[in-house]
DNA sequence: TAGTTTACCTAGACATTCTAGGTATGTCAA
DNA sequence: TTGACATACCTAGAATGTCTAGGTAAACTA
């Protein structure tokens, strides 16, 4: 059966790491500001999430120092992470074309008045 | 902060509602016709949400004898409902347009190639 | 040097949805 | 007429996803 809700916050992160290697406290400040503040993703979502896409192999960690000294852990989207960003983008298209259909179709009783 | 998911249950079935009175049943049946079956809501998932609208005075229940000469528990939205479907057709806008950004702002990275 | 930001992490709570069951009536085919 | 299926309501408990609330530590800044 088809899934029935979204894993946006899987969604959202490798989409950001399809465009370039990141590190988590990056993603978030990323997200937040590609999403006009709608997104404010909590470290708490964050890393497990991370965790869990390096566990499936659909990201690689690997550590870089940055310009102030301090080391950072950058992920990496595999072949395998693209695939599965294809089909959760395209579960996305599905299931907010289905929302805002189901919302259209509804109009007639709201404000036609 | 804003809320970070959509209560994407509450959405759907204040949405239809807003159309025309309905009982469990066929608030199944009609979700997933409307999301070309995109929504096959379970019924653990709805009667529970049904409930809570009606102890939130979102929706009101009334008997009524289907032609079978079954009875049917309809229920009907009230002002408070219509007003709390505003508010989460907003959510849902401002969510998803803030998914479309995040993807879009990665395409760069997917196939320019 | 004290506070803020950067940067990583986890355990447990909470919210939402599903699974899996229950009850009962109506319809239709074998 | 009986057995299967659709209709129609319901709930308890599991699973999933996110958040709260903590911990650690280095670097910047006032």
């Amino acid at each position: 059966m088809k899934k029935q809700s979204i894993d946006h916050a899987q969604l959202l992160v490798l989409s950001l790491l399809a465009g370039e290697d990141m590190y988590g406290y990056q993603i978030i400040v990323e997200l937040a500001r590609r999403s006009d503040h709608t997104f404010e993703m909590k470290e708490g979502t964050l890393y497990p999430v991370l965790h869990g896409l390096e566990r499936a192999g659909a990201v690689e960690a690997y550590q870089q120092e940055a310009p102030t000294g301090r080391m950072r852990k950058y992920y990496h989207i595999t072949r395998k992470g693209t695939e599965l960003l294809k089909t959760e983008e395209e579960s996305w298209r599905s299931y907010s074309g289905a929302v805002n259909a189901v919302l259209r179709s509804s109009i007639g009783g709201l404000t036609l008045a």
